[in-house]
DNA sequence: AGAAATGAGTTGACAAGACAACTCGTGATG
DNA sequence: CATCACGAGTTGTCTTGTCAACTCATTTCT
């Protein structure tokens, strides 16, 4: 356990655990312990199995379920308040509203104000697609949250909250 | 606070705030609690800031960084078994290591069993650019945990190896 | 009112990452 | 020994996601 000796000082700001550990008298990287490596470990997994189902299953990509999803949430709103509650590329939505449209999933409405502005929501179609994907979503969050116990959770929960805006505000 | 109602109810298994809430008498995601999108918000933020500031100051992507880092947490190891510590699909691994190679950051031996096979190592160079990209991401990952409670990282740092597991189960 | 700045959305190009088909050498089986 | 299966790595192609340049309409400033 070569990672774990004299955390005060090797953990910056009274990390309890280190982000790296010594190889050959040099700090490296702790792949277990070093968080984006978590973060790209899992999210490409998670991503990569649901870009999979949902294709075969539903025709539909990631990108176009998490735009759905968003229309649940809140009907009636504009492509930039989905960019911005679902942390997603202004073109990206734009490109899957698009497809979304020409597979009859939504309805819209143009502003009176401004013919650029649109106004988008889920038909009939559209809530259906998204009641049978959600149902495989929270399956797979299930299983992803799988023999871990509640209360910890409950505070992995907080960190990601704090974590996400950390990340608003030193990437943008 | 409509998400708090009745979780024994509403949360699978004892989970104690539900990813989903009610909209329009229907279930929709809660972007405040389903996890899944919270990887994809943080994560993207991430490796786009990751990768923008590698590709500026060391002209060298996220993919080779993480490879550099593999061969200086365990040097002389074949392109599979870095594959197999980062989670990175063999093509990826391959591109990385043709790419860092010719720009003069590896050694290389191949083996005398199989000449197909080789292993890598970082040379001079590659521990100097390893060394300096290391200082920037510790930096980064130093904003990242801002303002946590060391004890709530410990959790956090055990939830994700628990869902780094389940993933790896479900997914391969 | 006319020019400039702003803002919504579209499009093209590219990085990250994954999958599948392929090459090529090794090792197992007849 | 011939063939067959396997395994390492390479390459092509696709999805996801991002940035930057662009269009076009609105708003602001003088």
């Amino acid at each position: 356990m070569d990672r774990e000796q004299n955390p005060q000082e090797t953990c910056p700001e009274g990390r309890l655990s280190s982000p790296t550990k010594q190889q050959d008298g040099r700090p490296v990287v702790d792949p277990s312990t070093y968080i984006p490596y978590f973060f790209a470990a899992i999210n490409n997994a998670l991503s990569r199995g649901a870009s999979r189902i949902y294709l075969e299953k539903f025709n539909i990509g990631i990108v176009e379920w998490r735009v759905v999803s968003m229309l649940a949430i809140e009907p009636r709103i504009p492509a930039q308040r989905i960019c911005e509650v679902i942390s997603l590329d202004k073109a990206a939505t734009s490109r899957a509203l698009r497809q979304l449209q020409q597979n009859d999933y939504l309805g819209f409405k143009s502003s009176e104000r401004d013919p650029r502005r649109k106004i988008w929501w889920l038909n009939d179609r559209g809530y259906e697609l998204h009641d049978n994907i959600l149902r495989v979503a929270l399956g797979r969050e299930q299983n992803l949250i799988r023999g871990i116990d509640p209360e910890n959770l409950e505070v992995f929960l907080n960190v990601m909250r704090k974590m996400r805006d950390n990340v608003v505000d030193l990437e943008n």
